[in-house]
DNA sequence: AATTTGAATATGTCTGCACATATTTGTCAA
DNA sequence: TTGACAAATATGTGCAGACATATTCAAATT
């Protein structure tokens, strides 16, 4: 059997795809080495190689120099999550944005938030508190941290009007942050502001993002029970 | 200013990166073409394509043919997320595996677990319920549907040994999936499942999986309040 | 003024080649 | 048997050149 000219990196995916879906490479097998593929596609070997790469870079294959490339026999499968502003996220379900800052101080970080963002006790942070509503109700409460000097001018932004979270995105760049997804139970507070009973499951996104080794932001953001993330693999 | 000789990929991207961050490039600037940063760092177009590309798919920046490429203004930041094996998750964390079944059953499918995967009411399916223990507390229940005819030999599989969630991975291909991450209070049963107090706020994670156009398997993974999932951006 | 058409252009991708690098495997020596 | 070292090899990456394709912009037409 002749595979016809296969030469699009896609083509080569997709073939690749079918024939582990096949089971004609089950998990485990070792599959032919990028030189043999290019033959057999009629491509050439940077196409089968780029082919070959995002697969693996998605956990489906398993690739070593040397060893070849394999079919993962315990596929680590890589979802990819896309974290859009808060604004964006509400207008793109179809509802209409509302906004209302809740808080801003300066002071000093709280011992939570020190640990995680491993600053001094005298830091000179910004603790901002605001409500995200999509079609007047609550939506997503957002506390906020943070670190001024790794920001320089939040504390001309017009926080009443405009989010932290969009001002931050706009103004001050970072080059890594971690997130953490949790559930948590509400709070008296947070049982209030989202209009929920207390006791009710949230569901918590805790983002800290650096600019190198500054910090420059920490923000816990608490959803109503009935909100979901959703990711497509 | 002349840059040094830049001619690796990665090295492109930490410049364009760095150029950012310095805000020489602020959210919304039309950056120059892959032709003319090839030039500035006296590498090849391929390269420029690669480290520009890449950057792109993480929502850093946005290009467009013809338009050229620019800093992403409002940045849908993409965070990759890993979705290991159960076991595998617990292990990396240094703690034992454990698994029960708790029930295996064959029968049609519950109405919300039609609706989800587009089943006929007589579907034949197979409902597979079962706890995962982390150094032998309660880690993860998980409450599984399997649609028979797409996962042939499932009714044979010794689910009594060895978890459905194994299992399938390794003998039921899939093209692909959804998950949906939510928050929700245990109810009796998972509380006790979960040696956690009923009304508990429990991590929800719920994965369709398909093989073509075919349901494979509907899975609700209910995680007690103190975990968390963690993923870096 | 509005619409269609067409050229210009930046990205998207493929090719064929070369060299780099990690890792395995085999060989030889202690 | 064990350990050190060298060759073999599959992937990783770079380069130059070419063509494909989407999109913009401007000119020509209605």
């Amino acid at each position: 059997m002749s595979t016809a000219q296969i030469n699009s990196y896609q083509a080569v995916q997709a073939e690749i795809m079918k024939r582990i879906q096949d089971r004609e490479w089950p998990p485990g097998t070792l599959i032919p080495g990028e030189t043999e593929l290019a033959e057999t596609f009629g491509c050439a070997r940077a196409t089968v190689n780029r082919a070959l790469r995002e697969l693996a870079d998605t956990g489906i294959l398993e690739r070593k120099r040397r060893a070849g490339t394999r079919v993962a026999l315990n596929p680590v499968r890589k979802a990819v999550l896309d974290i859009p502003i808060t604004r964006h996220e509400i207008e793109s379900r179809g509802a209409t944005y509302g906004y209302s800052l809740l808080e801003r101080q300066r002071l000093a970080p709280s011992p939570a938030v020190r640990a995680r963002l491993d600053l001094p006790a005298e830091a000179d942070m910004l603790h901002v508190c605001s409500l995200h509503l999509a079609d007047q109700r609550p939506f997503q409460l957002e506390d906020r941290w943070i670190n001024i000097p790794a920001a320089a001018g939040i504390l001309e932004a017009p926080l009443d009007r405009l989010s932290a979270n969009e001002w931050l995105v706009q103004e001050v760049p970072y080059s890594h942050g971690r997130i953490h997804f949790s559930a948590a139970n509400a709070g008296p507070r947070e049982a209030e502001l989202l209009e929920t009973p207390e006791g009710s499951a949230l569901f918590i996104v805790e983002r800290t993002t650096w600019l190198g080794t500054q910090p420059v932001t920490f923000v816990r953001m608490s959803y109503r029970g009935d909100y979901s993330l959703t990711t497509e693999l």
